[in-house]
DNA sequence: TTGAAAGCGCTAACAC
DNA sequence: GTGTTAGCGCTTTCAA
């Protein structure tokens, strides 16, 4: 009875191979290689006698070892910077339902904005990944070299990298920051604040540029442009408001843009909370991403939707999962055009569809 | 000049494997695998020899070939249900955090709701993982069985499967319950709403049977606890409160608890922005999980925080990837308590952590 | 400390 | 359509 009290083990069993389920099934063990794989010759009389030995010994094929032959793991290796920001967890989650659906699996990385990120990438190449997927992190040429030297493609996902070898696809951000800036011009706005994200980031250069081309367009005068750098964080957003509205003397800006929508919300926070104020009869808000988030009651953004299926659609084709011979393409960048969201922070009325193509 | 227009295309180079590096340096193959791994019998001046053979012709270890023989993977599966939850999030990040740490990585497999859980099982097992961490999903006992023979520990992170054979590492759900409730008592409410999860999850639960327990040892009556499910989500909360407040004739209860923050921002922006009401002054609200967001200015939480870091030490603990053969310890639960984060939204101070200790 | 050789479990020619 | 066989790139005895 003392047996109760110790904790139970599992004990475990020797491995089951194709060899054991070959020998059950009573045929050799490279037919139940080709009963396991797809578009092979094998007659459905002998699959079915395989799948039957194969189900009583509960085997399942060790990928790892037709990786080996193959060199093909089905794994993607997603690099990841952080995920403080809603609209990149969206993406992981959308990338792994995506690639699972057609049997391959995410290998995920971190590599924060002071992490080696060669280091990492050397991490990456052991694993014999399909290809690699870099959110957020840079890389150096070199570690882009020895991944497409051995065959495997990478793709920067919403990141920009003038110069790199490795193909780009990301949001048009330049286009988005023209329409945000075209909507807020038409609301009344004659003065704006900005809250951009870290300088190094193409996505924030990008959305800032069109943004501010714009208004210059517009005639609005450089003065009337102000500019507060938020790191893309919700925190950095709520520091960037501060920043702007602290002991000012200065009347308010009549629109505040800021290059992504967890900014945004910490920006509207503040406003809202400490200073007493309203969006948008006090100013009006515009931003970037479409994260879930942003249509909360709070928060009613207008913002550029990142068109998040297409940037992953577009992705997966670049990634040539499935004709790996076909050779990498070289720095290709797919700047895709994202869809003005119409909410509660800029008054009236969206500029209609034919407007806004005229940008 | 024409070539300038087309495409560039990557020359995929043949592998370079340890017997090209062993050549290079004039060692044998084997030498070179002892190099590369740690504590085995190799000379320094040898091993640096090799390294430096390695260096020159860019040479990466392949794992996918060490797995083979090794038989272990240093890959971690972790099954996620969704991610609209912002303390999945926190988990992943921090798992993927850990584990990258001491040389592991996660493989990530999602398992939505309707989703086959036992297919996602088979999945996994085929790509040799060390190691199962289950979120959200339920397994059935014959994979948890079919993984434990193989040797493949599962842990049940953040639900409890009660009779499973594979471990469980959670928050102390019901103590938290207990000690929001002591919170709420002692801050004079006398009637309560709560907004509970899916039915069937354990984690809600056990937070609400913790929470409705102490209202009952202290004399509430059953007709003053009011319940609603809201699914979890921010969208369930902003359900569960308006079905809560909708054509209310009877009046407001003094307090919500709500079992998530998710669920409880929902709730709180459905009564400040739909119906004017005031938190805590109108009434008074309490959750669980400290995600960062319920610090934020519109919310400032009083809420349980879920110990993530000690639950992932914990998880990693009876994961013993470091001593495979040790076998797997069945049906091991590890409540962990979690601390009680004191904000805004119930009035006055916190008991002291005597009192809470007494519950 | 080092090298030779036998696998790890599978795929893919190649014969039949 | 099926079996035989030679690897895939590495780790790990076993001898030297």
């Amino acid at each position: 009875m003392d047996q109760v009290t110790r904790p139970k083990h599992a004990v475990p069993q020797p491995r089951v191979t194709s060899f054991d389920v070959a020998a059950l099934a009573g045929v050799s063990q490279s037919s139940v290689s080709r009963a396991f794989s797809k578009r092979s010759n094998i007659s459905e009389d002998t699959r079915q006698k395989i799948f039957e030995a194969a189900r009583k010994l509960n085997y399942v094929p060790n990928s790892i070892a037709s990786s080996l032959t193959t060199r093909r793991s089905n794994i993607i290796a997603l690099i990841i910077g952080d995920l403080k920001n809603p609209f990149y967890v969206r993406m992981l989650h959308a990338f792994s339902e995506r690639l699972q659906a057609e049997g391959r699996q995410i290998l995920a990385f971190t590599a924060g904005p002071d992490d080696d990120t060669d280091a990492v990438m050397m991490r990456v190449l052991q694993y014999q990944v399909d290809g690699i997927i870099v959110t957020q992190a840079r890389l150096s040429m070199r570690m882009t070299g020895l991944s497409h030297e051995r065959g495997i493609p990478i793709i920067f996902f919403n990141r920009y990298v003038p110069g790199s070898d490795a193909s780009c696809v990301r949001c048009d951000n330049a286009a988005g920051g023209r329409v945000l800036a075209e909507c807020l011009l038409r609301a009344g706005a004659k003065s704006f604040a900005m809250i951009a994200g870290e300088a190094r980031a193409t996505t924030s250069h990008d959305r800032i540029s069109g943004f501010v081309e714009r208004l210059r367009e517009s005639g609005v005068r450089p003065q009337d442009i102000e500019t507060a750098e938020g790191f893309s964080t919700y925190d950095g957003g709520v520091i960037a408001i501060q920043k702007l509205l602290k002991d000012r003397k200065a009347p308010l800006p009549d629109a505040l843009f800021c290059i992504n929508d967890i900014m945004a919300m910490g920006a509207m926070d503040v406003m809202t909370h400490s200073y007493g104020l309203s969006v948008p009869t006090d100013i009006m808000v515009a931003s970037f991403d479409n994260i879930p988030e942003s249509g909360r009651l709070p928060y009613q953004l207008t913002t550029i939707e990142q068109p998040l299926d297409a940037m992953i659609t577009e992705t997966l084709k670049l990634l040539h999962l499935d004709d790996p011979g076909s050779g990498i393409e070289l720095g290709l960048d797919r700047p895709i055009p994202g869809p003005l969201i119409w909410r509660a922070t800029i008054p009236g009325s969206a500029p209609d569809a034919a407007t806004l193509a005229t940008l």
